[in-house]
DNA sequence: CTGCAAGTTAAAGTGAGGTTGAGGTCAAGG
DNA sequence: CCTTGACCTCAACCTCACTTTAACTTGCAG
């Protein structure tokens, strides 16, 4: 049957954009799996594709590969994921998209009011400054939300 | 005077929020000087706090310190940064926040649109699966910007 | 059957942005 | 003076996400 054709790793690597070494990356992490044939070469089911897609899109989003395969581990492999696994799981990455927008949002406006004041060139921004701000009227940044701060 | 005491690295690292190892890591980089004791430990003017919290606040703009060491090499060290010299940069920041976000908001969009279509799971979805798509009809991501492509 | 591109492995390398450890010194309070 | 915590240097190590290298094998077109 034509539907159960098995790709080897460089026609893989290309059609997902990924290089070869990556796909045996992902491979020795435990993201994807790969059938061998008798002589030991890789040969992949289209559905890789699909799994592959979803790490470059999970990573997109700022997922490290760790996170991601959990979340490929919440998708039962045999099965074919869902509409509803893929809602559940875009939901949760549009939360994160939408944590990343806001953060680098408030950054930017705190910037824009610091054009206005000049604060960061002269004593204690709170945009770039929290710990000093601290030492001398509370503790951490005013304007960096939670998610972009280091300390 | 009161206004020219020398700060040991210590207070300095906990005032800026970061490690004593980073303030000596960024002196190596040539980020940031500081004076000695006749016994050789490090001795910082307070403003080197207004030059740690510029590269903080670069830092989350997404600057390496490779580009830090550039825009603060614009800034002549022994001169007070003037509020034209902050609003030079923090517009040059302004545009890469931008920048980021709009990639960001990008993404987040197509990402919606998916949750809709129900895609990424299903055969080739450009926003996460641009290698795909280019076998199939063209190339690229058809939803990514160009920022958050990784080919 | 041959030639050669494409595949295989394990281990080492890359680069950003630091941290850690060993071994030793300095500075300030009691 | 003495202790103790903070500091010094240099080199090695760390994480992440891969890539590269070396030495070798497979698989397919001709």
């Amino acid at each position: 049957m034509l539907g159960t054709e098995l790709l080897p790793i460089g026609e893989v690597a290309h059609r997902a954009g990924l290089a070869p070494s990556a796909l045996r990356y992902y491979e020795r992490l435990g993201l994807i799996e790969a059938a061998r044939t008798s002589g030991g070469q890789r040969r992949y089911p289209r559905s890789v594709l699909r799994r592959l897609a979803f790490v470059r899109a999970a990573r997109h989003v700022g997922l490290s590969l760790d996170e991601i395969k959990d979340a490929l581990a919440t998708l039962p492999e045999a099965r074919t994921p869902t509409v509803a696994d893929w809602a559940r799981l875009s939901r949760a990455w549009r939360a994160r998209l939408d944590d990343q927008i806001a953060g680098l949002t408030a950054l930017r406006d705190g910037l824009t009011r610091c054009i206005g004041c000049g604060c960061l060139s002269l004593r204690s921004c709170a945009l770039s400054n929290p710990g000093d701000a601290a030492a001398t009227f509370g503790d951490g940044a005013q304007f960096l939300p939670e998610s972009l701060r280091e300390d």
